[in-house]
DNA sequence: CCAAAAGTGTTTAAAATACACCCATGC
DNA sequence: GCATGGGTGTATTTTAAACACTTTTGG
């Protein structure tokens, strides 16, 4: 451990001491909620990730139900001060329940190294975690740590760190399901910005699906089912022909999204 | 209530009135599996569901996951005590979270009429619970009742009764999630008998989704796919020309299964 | 021998795929 | 002016959908 992290830990030990001592009384036990963030940025799908400063390993953003609150409303709390985003789209996709993912072990070990003793802890008891799926606009997106981290970071998908417990396994999880997803609904409205090029949520496709569209066949399949808008401008400062610039039709795009569209490419 | 019930109680009192007071001691607080088992006879589709005396409504039979079970193997159990069946093809589609979803004011009132003063109980806070998904074949199934439920039958899908709490949401979702399923995985071999003819699978796909399908181009694409085998050997005693019966051809069945294979018929 | 339901094949339409040429821009 | 990458169209193959006739069986 490096000099500066034990004066570190000082600073949040009120409020992580309590959380595990009290934090039974807000939240429910055994259950908590992990968040797989994706974003798309430079031409490379990124994950959001947390560095735990408990277990010195990377880990998904991650939190605990309220007493009285809807699980999904505790997933868009976690998104919500993660990266400052109001209104996430993201759905649960799988319960992760296997009786040894517990980090009794290096909970303890990390509440002895902040000076606590505490024989019990609600944190060093069993969790189930539910895996939420999110898209987001990578550029809108402000990362935030919470205090049990002490960085928050974008990874690219192919060049993922060694992670906490299974969370590696709930990652590549919540990846096929979004490759899969990416067949039945358009998926590009939560991860570009609000204006993209034909080129731009192409390799959107390409990335999510790790193999090679033809740019267009892509295009007339997109345009085909008209959940696009062709704005009457081009992309500047590009060393060759220009790409319009499109954006969403909600109308149709929310249509497409319950109807499904098939998409196999 | 009628006269006989009170009487009926008591003979299960000491297994419930320990399940309500002891019961944490024994399983995770607040979380809770139900499980959606379908089945397929008389070319309709079925569910089982529980009958519950605390209640007095039909439920999906459900159950809890014990302190150092994995939740797979509890919902196993729980479709293994219902059915008599091991190795019942399942998987968890969703779960429900909504705080609201409590039965304390049902399970207490249920407690004082069975004669006990409880106040508190593990079974009075709220649960969250997750959706299993099962495939049985109907006819080796013995439907078996718990301690908390007075019956335990077949219902058609379209003729559920009402149910305890969101009991069918969680049921409408089940089948939901089938339909998509059936997009993309085969789905008889779990549904139907070892042997069994064309028709019977063609209608098994029709009451799944619910519309007509045509025959011929239905058993083109089913065939196509050779995840069948037909058997040297017809129906007997039918009023017209013979089906033959056909069975799967399990390597190629599990090879379906993984690769997905894009049923929309 | 006829009604009922199953087996099989063909024709047509739609969708996916493969492929080629022209156009605009910055260097 | 040329290399880079984008815009557009067409021909081919594959897949899905629609449809009709023949076969078997019990009554």
């Amino acid at each position: 451990m490096c000099p500066g992290t034990l004066l570190l830990y000082m600073n949040f030990d009120k409020e992580i001491i309590e959380h595990y001592l009290k934090g039974h009384e807000k939240y429910l036990r055994h259950i908590s909620v992990d968040c797989i963030i994706f974003g798309f940025h430079n031409n490379e799908l990124k994950v959001l990730l947390l560095y735990a400063r408990y277990a010195q390993l990377w880990a998904l953003p991650g939190g605990f139900i309220k007493k009285e609150e809807h699980m999904d409303e505790a997933a868009k709390r976690i998104l919500k001060e993660r990266t400052g985003l109001n209104e996430i789209y993201m759905q649960q996709f799988h319960v992760f329940s296997a009786p040894e993912r517990s980090t009794k072990k290096i909970n303890s070990q990390f509440l002895k190294n902040v000076g606590v003793k505490a024989k019990e802890s609600w944190m060093f008891e069993r969790f189930i975690t539910v895996g939420y799926s999110a898209l987001v606009d990578f550029s809108k997106v402000e990362p935030v740590a919470d205090v049990f981290s002490s960085a928050c970071e974008w990874f690219n998908i192919h060049d993922i760190p060694d992670m906490l417990l299974d969370h590696g396994d709930i990652l590549n999880k919540a990846l096929e399901n979004l490759q899969l997803q990416l067949n039945y609904h358009p998926v590009g409205y939560n991860l570009l910005p609000e204006k993209f090029t034909m080129p731009e949520l192409q390799k959107l496709y390409e990335t999510i699906l790790d193999k090679k569209l033809d740019r267009r066949n892509f295009q007339r399949k997109i345009v085909g089912n008209g959940i696009l808008k062709r704005l009457n401008e081009t992309k500047k400062g590009v060393a060759h022909k220009a790409p319009y610039y499109y954006k969403f039709d909600l109308r149709k795009y929310q249509k497409a999204l319950k109807g499904g569209m098939g998409f196999e490419l």
